[in-house]
DNA sequence: TCTGGGGTCCTAGGACCC
DNA sequence: TCTGGGGTCCTAGGACCC
């Protein structure tokens, strides 16, 4: 009997298998990946979960036992990773289309046909992914977003591919800690012990009117699609919600010119990305805060303006930006971290003009444009609008970093026969 | 000494309106 | 003394995810 499916493809150990893509040699070896600044680890081989280094310890914690078990520890190389991304689902998309992207290692698609077809198809997206593109994947297919989830899970380890239908999945959900679903996270799962819920079935048990009281419509969507029933809809979005660049500063500091040159370059990463999608904003947020772990903890800001009307270029952005930071400054504060995020995202064709704009804007700028072509060709001495000063005091840490193996022409791999 | 960055969605509460 | 109720929109903040 043909029914519709909905299944999950997961990359295992992203940014571990990027880097190892590059590197056969760490194969079977330790290998990790570090969050900006060298802080966190945010990618861990099997073998380094092996050792029970948890997701997100601070590097410095585990320095040593990783040293000892002579693992090999890279910094962030994102630019490489969202390139392997977006081949992955490129591929991907050659034998199942559509997707819906999740993440920048995961993707949902919907099918339909028999059990023995949607056995076909995960086998067959799998073997395409790894053929083509070289890194190992998940795939399994399900009831409902969240089934799927779960028959990921299942067989990561093992074959990486899983089908679960109702009947297996009435059995194992007795005893399926509920802490382990997705979307119920340290809170929730607190709340749900409280009221006496440890398993699915024992929510699955409980009256569904209590739980639409008790836990809102997140926890009766999760409760619907615990059954089978798929709620988590498709929604293919063309754009984004928002667009956001953030970053530690390596150093804190109290100076406001530093944190308008971080400001600054935030506005000029963000709005070039708006410009890519062929998008632009109605609003504009800045935060700033310091350390989380300090005495000046509460002393966060945040602040969001609207625009007159929709704009993507980064001049227009960073003067209304740089004012919203002035407002937010509070001297003496010493500052860790500093942000920019756009939203009211719309494409460029169907813009909503304000009662008061003046003049419709020619969008796309053309200077913008210019100085997106010269950026984009010459690494160096790049253009900078705004206040960007060259040296970047707060510039981040990363000592560790792969070489930009798809993105520069002077660090391709070399291969030798 | 050293604790990431980029997203989405929901809710509570205030302002405002009729 | 008595002092509505319902709707909408906005914002700030929280929870969760990878």
């Amino acid at each position: 009997m043909k029914q519709q499916w909905v299944g999950l493809l997961d990359c295992n150990n992203f940014f571990v298998s990027c880097e190892r893509l590059f590197r056969p040699d760490l194969e079977n070896k330790p290998v990790a990946v570090l969050s900006s600044n060298d802080g966190c680890i945010v990618a861990r081989s099997q073998e380094i979960k092996d050792m029970e280094i948890p997701m997100g310890v601070p590097y410095f914690q585990v320095k040593d036992i990783l040293k000892t078990n002579n693992a090999v520890v890279f910094s962030g190389n994102h630019r490489l990773y969202r390139t392997i991304s977006k081949r992955v689902f490129a591929t991907m998309e050659t034998v199942q289309n559509p997707i819906e992207q999740y993440s920048v290692d995961e993707a949902f698609f919907y099918f339909f046909g028999t059990e023995e077809e949607a056995r076909q198809q995960i086998l067959m997206i799998k073997e395409t992914v790894e053929k083509e593109v070289g890194v190992p994947v998940s795939v399994g297919i399900s009831l409902s977003k969240t089934l799927a989830k779960v028959a990921n899970e299942m067989n990561k380890k093992t074959t990486g591919l899983k089908l679960l239908d109702f009947e297996e999945w009435s059995q194992i959900n007795l005893s399926y800690p509920l802490a382990s679903i997705w979307g119920i996270g340290r809170n929730f799962s607190k709340r749900l012990r409280e009221d006496g819920l440890i398993s699915v079935s024992d929510f699955l048990a409980a009256d569904p009117g209590r739980v639409r009281r008790l836990y809102g419509v997140v926890g009766e969507r999760i409760r619907q699609e615990l059954q089978g029933i798929s709620v988590l809809s498709a929604k293919n979005r063309e754009l984004k919600q928002s667009i956001m660049s953030s970053r530690s500063f390596g150093k804190e500091t109290i100076a406001l010119s530093v944190l308008e040159e971080a400001i600054s370059y935030h506005v000029e990463q963000v709005s070039y990305d708006l410009r890519q999608a062929g998008a632009c904003a109605t609003k504009v947020a800045v935060f700033i805060s310091p350390s989380r772990h300090g005495d000046f903890v509460l002393q966060s800001r945040y602040g969001e303006r609207d625009f007159l009307a929709p704009i993507s270029t980064t001049r227009d952005i960073g003067v209304i930006a740089i004012q919203l930071l002035r407002e937010l400054y509070v001297t003496g504060v010493p500052y860790k971290k500093a942000g920019v995020r756009v939203s009211g995202i719309q494409p460029f064709a169907v813009q909503q003009l304000s009662l008061f704009t003046p003049v419709a804007k020619k969008i796309p700028d053309p200077l913008q444009s210019t100085i997106d072509v010269v950026n984009r060709r010459f690494k160096t001495g790049r253009i900078h609008q705004g206040f960007l000063e060259g040296a970047r005091k707060y510039s981040a840490i990363a000592n560790q970093q792969s070489p930009a193996y798809t993105t520069s022409w002077g660090e391709l791999p070399v291969v030798k026969a």
